[in-house]
DNA sequence: CCGGTGGCCGTAACCGGTTACATAAGCGGC
DNA sequence: GCCGCTTATGTAACCGGTTACGGCCACCGG
């Protein structure tokens, strides 16, 4: 009686939203259907606990049950799998991730959104996340550190690890704002000082490129680089210059410096042939600019690939349709590759740091072998 | 007595990660900074815990000081925001979620990650998250209904909202595996029975389309269409149709039924050409295909658009390029809409359920007036 | 001088899961 | 027949926040 009076007298409201509980295990079945009917009235997401009530067992059993934990009766689990499938129960993944402080998905930033590049990236990741059970959460800096390390810290808590693309601004400032608990790779990133790095080996490409240029007889190569804040154009700029150097160190080195836009490969190629330079072969830092060079030439008259050559840098899908002969990256392979090395690294105490380059193809079509 | 020992004799051990706190509130500030210290060296995140107890607070205050409510002495709330500041404390946002039921985050689910049409879409959203505060969840479902489903229900818990395109298959079934309580926006969807849709308005773009060639004087208009299963395709032949009846209702109506890919475009017009069919106009459903029968057209030698006039849909880049008249459909914009229309739904008891529809805009190119 | 008021702050319940430990039942071996 | 081990389940601490409520104290008017 006593008990009664002061439980009554003591504070024993509902807190927050209303919810109440049932307060047995058993015998209060009748009043947990309430509940239960009410919920799904309501619309409400079933939490475990209703599942515990209507299966009369705990909460922990319900979770060891769906989780596939071994000492649990077959009879029993099949019950809690009836149950939750009948109330449509899908556990609540802020409360699993605070628990169990893994989240199962995957921080993406990225300077921007833009075209082919980042859809190929995202398909690469998204495969890779699908198959290991990750989802991933998306962040565009714009190109801005600020907004860099705002995305970044708006992730913590909400991914088990980080894949970070900046290919325009020291490491030095990205790495300040890095959590250092937290895996993470870098992509197309200069050296990643101490983080696993994902990057294309436009070096490499840009050999190929000249190894074909003077397989074919050219001996005046124009190259048309991009900006020289963005690392690849800078690997594609220094690898054109080694590569001549190491095939052909006779050849003149000629470097006009781009933008990677069309307009500025159409400008300086008619300028190029206004002012009577001559040259059998341009070699661009991407395909937009060799588009740009490609549409000067076909004005001037000049014939491609027989009077000059060119050779774009990507493999963007317009290319294959003019028929240029490029480099393709396999940007979805870099995308894929990024997260699975994560995923590996997520769990790790001292993950190495390593850089992987994944080396373009040469992609031969008409603008250089007619 | 008793209760010394059964205290003592209590499992009062540190639970799971050893991870212990202080006891009182004051007068345990050096084990405190102890612990501070070890989290430090350790590289593990603050809590709101850690910056109580540097701040010799209660994390209530913390947690108050924090979130700018009113009721926190000016200077404590500076103290607060000096020591998380050094403590480089961001709050976990599972637990935030957890507690808030707010994730600040939106799902998208998405058929595929394919092209400039993600990629636009994907921009559009970020850009119109970000303003609101939300992060964006991404999910390929390769469009396939049971995966949806699972990438619908890996989502929940973990989002405020969601944003579903699902051209590929019809509403039932799809709006079964929507959870009825959590806000959803469906985008490029027939009618999305009860939720809030935005689209594309393809039957006027097609009308637009028709009605630009009749303006022009075409009599004989070839409409190429797109996967019958795909709704904007479906729509855009439909727009076709009754544009021409409302139009013309004396001109044929000749559908090619396609497959939104360039080689179908090329592969029936150049039958066409060799059957020596007439026609003096092509609609094609999408700008892919529109530019596989202008290259037909040029193989062919028939003068683009002086005997046979094309138009396009979707603007793509190539198009640009290629000077194709086709229809602009601003892809961002619908993404844009799309989350806008969810944040303004979160939050709301009954969102009412409108569709709004984005007009495609003519672009006219050297494919319809050279 | 005293009760009331309001500003600040601490206590603790709660979000919805996971899991270490406790407990109870079943069972074989001696 | 009892002990000890295994198996199945319950209890409750914990993850890291948010917030309702109550307490303390300074200040105010009557």
């Amino acid at each position: 009686m006593m008990q009664q009076t002061s439980a009554g007298a003591r504070p024993d409201r509902c807190w927050r939203r209303q919810k109440e509980r049932g307060l047995g295990t058993v015998a209060n079945t009748a009043s947990a259907d309430a509940d239960q009917a009410e919920r799904g009235t309501r619309g409400e997401p079933a939490t475990i606990r209703d599942v515990a009530r209507s299966a009369n067992l705990s909460i922990a059993s319900v979770s060891r049950a769906l989780n596939g934990h071994a000492n649990v009766h077959p009879e029993t689990r099949a019950r809690v799998i009836a149950v939750a499938q009948e109330l449509g129960y899908v556990p609540n993944a802020a409360a699993r991730s605070l628990s169990t402080q893994r989240t199962q998905a995957i921080g993406v930033v990225l300077p921007d959104f833009h075209g082919e590049f980042f859809s190929e990236l995202m398909r690469g990741m998204d495969s890779a996340a699908s198959t290991h059970g990750y989802q991933l959460l998306m962040s565009n800096t714009h190109a801005d550190p600020g907004m860099t390390r705002h995305a970044i810290a708006a992730m913590l808590g909400r991914v088990d690890g980080l894949v970070v693309m900046a290919p325009q601004f020291g490491t030095a400032e990205l790495l300040g704002s890095l959590p250092q608990h937290l895996p993470t790779v870098l992509a197309n990133t200069r050296d990643g000082t101490g983080r696993h790095t994902i990057r294309i080996d436009n070096r490499q490409g840009a050999a190929l490129a000249v190894e074909h240029l003077v397989a074919l007889g050219r001996r005046n190569i124009v190259h048309l680089s991009g900006p020289s804040a963005n690392i690849d154009a800078l690997e594609r700029r220094e690898g054109f210059v080694a590569a001549l150097a190491r095939l052909a160190p006779d050849l003149p080195v000629r470097i006009c410096d781009g933008d990677f836009q069309d307009e500025y490969g159409h400008r300086i190629v008619a300028g190029m042939i206004a002012a009577g330079e001559t040259f059998d072969a341009i070699f661009a830092a991407n395909d937009m600019m060799a588009l740009g060079a490609l549409h000067a030439l076909r004005e001037a008259g000049i014939d491609v690939p027989g009077q000059v050559a060119v050779i774009g840098f990507d493999d963007i899908p317009l290319a294959r349709y003019l028929s240029l002969t490029t480099l393709r990256v396999d940007v979805a392979g870099v995308g894929g590759r990024a997260i699975e090395r994560l995923v590996s690294e997520i769990g790790l105490a001292a993950p190495p740091a390593v850089t992987e380059a994944i080396t373009p193809a040469l992609i031969v079509r008409q603008s250089t072998s007619g």
